[in-house]
Order: C-alpha cells, then sequence, then structure tokens
DNA sequence: GACCAGGCACATC
DNA sequence: GATGTGCATGGT
C-alpha cells in the first residue's frame, strides 16, 4: 500500500523538488520558520534575511531579537520563532561550531535527539532539518500525511507521531531521495483534496477510499 | 469576516 | 496522561 499511494501521486503530481537549490542552511531555518505557516509567508522571510546577509549561523545569531523579529514578521509568530530560531542557531554553534557539515556528521538518532532537546523543536521540525536540510533518511510525518492515511483507514486514529514515522521507515526502502519525494507528494495531495474537510473529487487516491467514503474522526 | 496553514510548549485538570 | 490555549501573518 505505502509503495501503491507514493506511485499513484508521482505519476500524477511529479518530482516535488522540494528545498532544491538553497543552502543547507536555509532549509534549517525555514524548517523553523514554516510552522504552522503557509510557505508562501515563509519565502518573504527568507529572502529578507538574505537581502541583509543573515543567512549564516554566527551572523543571525548575532543579530538582535527586536531587527530578526521584523525580518520574519512575514512568517507569523514572529516573537516565538525568533527564540525558538536563536535556540536552534545557539545549539548549533556551541555543540558543532556553526558548522552544518559536522552537524549531519554526527550519527542520525544522536542528532535528532539533540535537536529534539532544544526549545521549540519537535518531531516534524527536527526530522524536516534531517531530511530536507542533511539528506538524511527520516521520514517526515505532518497533518497531511495524518489524515491521508487515516481518513482511508490504513492506520487507526490516535496513531502517534512515532508510530506512523515506523510505519513509513519500517515499509519503505531505507532513502532519502524516497522520503523527501514522499512526504512532500503527501503534503502536496493533502493541500489539494485533504485539508479539514476532505475533498475527494479528483483525488489520485480516491479509487483506494473505502466503502462510503472517507473516515472521519472528531477532531482535526 | 471566518477559516486555514508543512507545530510546539506550557498550563491546567 | 489527556485536553486546552497562546502564538500571528497572509491567502482564500
Amino acid at each position: 500500500m505505502l509503495q501503491e499511494v507514493y506511485e499513484r501521486l508521482y505519476r500524477v503530481y511529479g518530482p516535488q523538488h522540494w528545498w532544491p537549490g538553497e543552502t543547507a542552511f536555509e532549509v534549517l531555518v525555514g524548517a523553523v520558520l514554516v510552522q504552522n505557516t503557509a510557505w508562501k509567508n515563509v519565502e518573504k522571510a527568507i529572502g529578507n534575511l538574505r537581502e541583509e546577509g543573515l543567512l549564516d549561523p554566527r551572523r543571525l545569531l548575532a543579530t538582535e531579537d527586536e531587527e530578526l523579529a521584523e525580518l520574519i514578521r512575514s512568517a507569523g509568530y514572529y516573537r516565538m520563532k525568533t527564540r525558538r530560531l536563536k535556540n536552534l542557531l545557539r545549539m548549533l554553534v556551541e555543540r558543532f561550531d556553526g558548522s552544518l557539515e559536522m552537524m549531519f556528521a554526527e550519527p542520525l538518532e544522536e542528532l535528532r535527539a539533540k535537536l529534539l532537546a532544544v526549545n521549540g523543536i519537535g518531531p516534524e521540525t527536527a526530522d524536516s532539518i534531517l531530511l530536507y536540510a542533511g539528506n538524511l533518511p527520516k521520514f517526515v510525518v505532518d497533518a497531511y500525511t495524518y489524515r491521508v492515511f487515516a481518513r482511508h483507514g490504513w492506520i487507526d486514529f490516535g496513531t502517534d507521531y512515532h508510530e506512523l514515522q515506523a510505519h513509513f521507515e519500517s515499509g519503505l526502502e531505507r532513502d532519502a531521495v524516497l522520503y523527501n519525494e514522499y512526504h512532500a507528494l503527501l503534503v502536496r495531495v493533502g493541500h489539494l483534496h485533504c485539508r479539514k474537510t476532505p475533498k475527494c473529487d479528483g483525488c489520485p487516491l480516491a479509487e483506494l477510499l473505502p466503502e462510503g467514503g472517507p473516515l472521519e474522526p472528531d477532531f482535526f
């Protein structure tokens, strides 16, 4: 089923090119800024940082909170994200001398634990950094992943982040490129068809729905 | 004007 | 341990 879903989505939407051609550091910053926010709002914030020449760990860390907050305002939650970004940057500079190369050389699970220990970095942000900035094979789970699979009856309602991640990682070849595309495709189909209220007409996964249509939990 | 977006931490029961 | 709430902008 995991493979079939991937193939259907890939056939219809093609490669998504998530975070291509940007630096790993931009990806890391973006991973924090995009928390519960539309990517469009993040692009502008990253553009501001680029214009100011601040897309560098030490320079960004040295930026005054007020100034940084203003530059990332468009991404929303800008006061909180200023703090979260700085917490992450502090960890990067203090433990890895500000070097992403050094950070990503760390064993995967040890690095994941260090990211999760940063206040403001939860499982999805940590895994996005590992996968999209570090090209490390960590499957990223998000709200769409959960909705798509729960509504089709492929997982139980109530499945938590770690269980769902394990479901993907144990059922797929351990491959960062595959994980990257798969997650991006799920966001794509989710955005089009699997928001808080599902719109299954024209969805490439509609044929795979259970009898009677999508299952609905009483939350989201 | 309500609703939603590629979450997370913290308070409270 | 489960459930609720604050955080904030910008697009539909």
